[in-house]
DNA sequence: CATGAATGAGAGTTCATTCAT
DNA sequence: AATGAATGAACTCTCATTCAT
């Protein structure tokens, strides 16, 4: 009878994964408490239970994700020698999260998208911890003469915003490429290349010469 | 209350801003016929007569705003002498235009970060033409000898993800400046002065020496 | 400009006309004021301006229709000599109608089955004077020692009711007959073949031997 | 108002109960979700938990209301030792179903005057199963020298056709013999009389003599 | 006579959420 | 901890009907 084991952790480990993965599919509205029970396997009554209700369950969603990225890029910066070389692992780093996780630009864009109607303090701390590791980057290149004065926000968008939109659109630009072989939607370029682009671009723009 | 005036042009026009407007506010879900017939002072029931349903309304918005910014674009950049300086009019009118319509990024963000599953066709043709106008650029800079060879569509992405997420967050950087004052989030940059620093900062990257 | 010629008896009856087809085709709830306009070629508008109310409407094309079919039998019966004949030519012009203007019985059907609710004075003398004319028939017919003495009114609805359900049943007896061979569902019986039949059976059963 | 016990057979049985009321008493379309929920007691959406729409809805009465008289026919049937008493059995059962569930003849005329098309395959399949009953009572009486040869489809028509018409006309019947006396609408006919007379017309009308 | 514009009322359906077990 | 039953509030869309020209 009893469907399934009395097990509270992985019942709610469970909710949350089916959660990430539909929320960042089909957004917030679009996803239905129906959905994400069929999901999980589980009833509807027990997400309320676990998570209050939708809202709740979607900032943990959202805060379990940056918590992701930001430990992983703050672990690939240690381990360098330069500045120079922290600014691509930077890079580096989320541009491989963003593959891995293909959801979570999608919910960032749809998230910021709003303005942070909804964006949660701790979303938001998270965003902006995440921004400060690059703005320290740059600072300290620029005292040691490295890198040239620059505007780390604007840095920041354009890196962010490029790998995002290119990881969203991937789809896009397949078929894009597929219509039309006059323009080069860069349909086949792998994300380890466009990471190392993005990271000379920006060098080359900042690079004390 | 106040019967309407029997004018069709107009009142389908009132219903499109006050569309652009919530659309872009709060996303295609969380708008609802009501809110736009409140807002545009017209029965809910001529939104159906005028646009056959809610996607239809969704889908005139969208092109409505591509050919806007398409044409604008197309406009600036004919009237320069040098490929550097078509490059600065393209980052400046998209800059202008995100300013002017701060709901379009928005927009945009959302429906890409939906992959496109909504995007009717003529919205992604109506995007690449836009790309096509920059990769024209920066092809032409390159046989002149002024650009060396680049990516254009991660070039693309960089300029037009930056302006993006720059409109979009900027209610968040203004309250991120106010908690925390160590951290500079460029809340008090001017658009023209971000449009102009994005500019410098791809032209060093891409200039020939 | 003037997509029509101002001639109202003509619009009228084009009106009418289609109001006929489709509240035949579709019934009363499922017909719109939108699909007659369209039909017709007529402006919405003009219905009411005709009709008053898409209720009237269906009052005059309810009246129409028993009108003519009730003109049509009684036509037929006075070209004959016998009681006998007379049964039979109620019968094969019931049939014939029902034939030639198919909607007929479906309407009727539909209407009886609301139990004349929606049914207006005029239409329910109209279908009272159709059966008096049989009633009429059999009366006299035992007058004279033909027929024995019988219930008019049941008589009456072993005809209609058998005719209505051949016309209106036909395409389902067509596709029973494609499914399944086993069993014979008169799938191609002609209409006067069937009223033929239905006659001989009404003459057996009543007449005096 | 009263919050409903939690017993999901009992409720769905409400619903079905007053589904079967309404739909016969105003039709498919003029019954509203409103008015089924209300006449039932319970929330409108209930019904789209159990019965997923109001299509879904109206199958399960129709499939309900076939089975149950297709069952209560052939008990009926079994317990004869003629032919002829077979065929009266088959009428006079199906006139008390009829009387019983005055609903059903009104439901049935209203689905065969959509030439089926809603009719689901399962109420095809379920008036198909009724005629063949009749269909073989004929054939094995013509086999057994008891009856002549006789087209089936139609002899079953005259028979259903009556008694559905017998049944759905009662009120009108009624109202016609207050307004006009000299015309007999057999408004005080019991039902079992009405099924005795056409068992009578049909036994004359086949048998051999 | 004819039309396009406009309206109000309601219909079917969905969904987040809660209750009782 | 877990579930099926139940609810109320919305939401999209339709339609008969009327108004203004």
């Amino acid at each position: 009878m009893a469907k399934h084991k009395r097990d509270a952790e992985a019942t709610k480990a469970r909710i949350l994964a089916s959660a990430i993965a539909l929320f960042s599919k089909n957004g917030f509205d679009a996803t239905t408490g129906d959905d994400i029970a069929k999901e999980s396997g589980v009833n509807k009554a027990l997400i309320y239970y676990y998570f209050k209700n939708k809202a709740g369950l979607y900032e943990t969603v959202m805060s379990t994700l940056f918590d992701s990225i930001y430990t992983e890029v703050t672990k690939a910066e240690k381990c360098c020698d330069s500045i120079t070389a922290e600014l691509r692992a930077f890079i580096e780093t989320y541009a491989k999260y963003a593959q891995k996780y293909p959801y979570f630009p999608a919910l960032l864009l749809r998230e910021l998208s709003d303005s942070g109607a909804h964006l949660p303090e701790m979303m938001f701390a998270s965003m902006r911890r995440l921004f400060v590791l690059l703005s320290d980057i740059l600072n300290r290149g620029e005292k040691e003469g490295v890198f040239i004065k620059s505007v780390p926000m604007v840095i920041h968008f354009m890196i962010v915003g490029a790998l995002n939109l290119l990881v969203t659109t991937e789809p896009l630009r397949v078929k894009a490429a597929k219509e039309d072989t006059t323009v080069d939607t860069c349909s086949e370029c792998a994300m380890d290349e466009i990471a190392e682009y993005i990271f000379t671009t920006i060098k080359t723009a900042l690079e004390v010469k």
